[in-house]
DNA sequence: GACCCTCCCCTTAGGGGAGGGTC
DNA sequence: GACCCTCCCCTTAGGGGAGGGTC
């Protein structure tokens, strides 16, 4: 063949794609050769083929489906080619839009998670200044059991999801103080999910910044109260004044099914400074 | 079942992805409901799996496949967490570059394709200030023929794609003033296709801003000639002076296969001013 | 009546060979 | 020896029912 062909192997090579992806999109009439050998079946392409495969490999990358490439590219005028490319401008900025919102959410987990990895507070008792947060509360029922906790939860995420609220799908629970003075750990009033900033609804509660003393458990939720009785401890050994109720953030539960002793909850109190 | 649950449908709805879906996870066994009615087989999902549920979605539109949300849920630890979201991180800021890069070159198609619409200037001849633009060139050898030349960007190409330089896969070609004068319209000398600016290499021409003329000629490439006859004969009538060789640039041969009229080629010379 | 279940068959965009001819 | 061809079978992540039971 002469040298201005290219064979199959040269365009795979040339373009960053397999050679069973360009015998496929010949099969299916997306991009066929200009000239096929007659004898040996051979595949050649001319080199102004090129720029065509170019852009059915971008409205790929895309996410445009081969099918609607195809009937893109096969009704084109200059006219409904530059209204398709729109389209996709459109579709690309939205699409980098959805990863940047993937981003902060992921960026907020990996905060989670290294806080209570870094201060390797699994353990221990830190004192920090901790940075204002917007919350979404729903109240817990009386008597305020487990499940009454659990019901609240479930009516908090459906009322985010039928209003279309920005929620990260995390959760945690506000205790009282007073309930933790009566051993009553588990007893939360309110639940609540982080939102958000700057939204405008009544059931926000924006915490502010502030010093704080923070401790993590590590297991069973039911025996949480072994975690509190040390906070309680530590705060009158250091002669701390607790200023708040109690916010317990649901760090993980991912392994709970499988593995109690992972499930890790963060417990926080304002303190006076 | 009691209301602190959630039926496959409800948690459906609230996390927006399909019921199959959820019975697919629970098939593979990657997201299975906390509690399964023995008598019925009903779903019931616990309100804190929904964390657990937002991370697999999270996973899934950042690229993961199931198989390795599932690899990295299952052998989960705080550490082992924090590395996989950092991986994740780095995933998105990669994904979301490689999106604006595929939109820069989207854009430059569209500002071929506008410009060649909206000047309506398919019939017609203009005269406009062009911007500078960088160009990767290669030698076309004699005697010029088409066939030469499509060896030469077959070479600019091959070439371009062994040193991984930043082209876009389009093509165009200069044919120098005198042989447009001689009515040796398709005696290409360079083959030239348009790359990233700022490279340092050799074979780069860059075209300087400037006043040009600017001609489109629709149809079969072989018939260049009458569109070059129009050029020449407004400049003369207008007094315009041409002061470079001729630069093609192939707009989009898409339909070249079906259809030669649409092969389309922007025809522009420098002209003093 | 709306919701849930389990089969079962179908899809998209190719990947990976086997078996045989070609540059 | 490296390259190309045509079958042919396989995969991922579910979608869309049919047929039948449940809130």
């Amino acid at each position: 063949m002469n040298k201005n062909y290219f064979s199959i192997g040269e365009l795979s090579e040339l373009q960053g794609i397999s050679r069973q992806t360009l015998i496929y999109y010949d099969k299916i009439d997306l991009f066929k050769p200009a000239h096929i050998d007659p004898l040996t079946g051979y595949r050649y392409y001319d080199v102004n083929q090129i720029d065509y495969l170019d852009t059915i490999c971008i409205m790929k990358r895309i996410g445009f489906s081969l099918q609607q490439i195809k009937d893109q590219l096969q009704n084109f005028t200059l006219d409904r080619s530059i209204t398709a490319l729109k389209h996709q401008q459109q579709h690309i900025t939205r699409q980098i839009e959805l990863l940047q919102t993937i981003k902060s959410r992921v960026d907020q987990r990996i905060g989670l998670l290294e806080n209570a990895l870094n201060e390797d507070a699994l353990n221990s008792i830190t004192i920090s200044d901790t940075s204002t947060c917007t919350l979404l509360v729903h109240p817990v029922e009386a008597p305020y059991s487990l499940e009454k906790v659990s019901v609240a939860t479930k009516t908090l995420f459906v009322n985010a999801f039928k209003q279309k609220l920005p929620i990260y799908y995390q959760s945690g629970v506000i205790v009282p103080y007073q309930r933790i003075i009566q051993k009553e750990y588990t007893m939360a009033n309110t639940v609540f999910t982080p939102i958000e900033d700057g939204l405008n609804h009544k059931a926000i509660l924006v915490i502010p910044s502030g010093r704080c003393v923070i401790a993590y458990h590590c297991g069973d939720y039911l025996s949480i109260g072994s975690t509190y009785e040390k906070i309680l401890k530590y705060c009158n050994h250091h002669g701390l004044t607790i200023i708040s109720d109690s916010y317990e953030f649901c760090i993980n539960d991912y392994l709970s099914s499988s593995d109690e002793t992972e499930f890790i909850t963060k417990i926080m109190f304002y303190i006076a400074s």
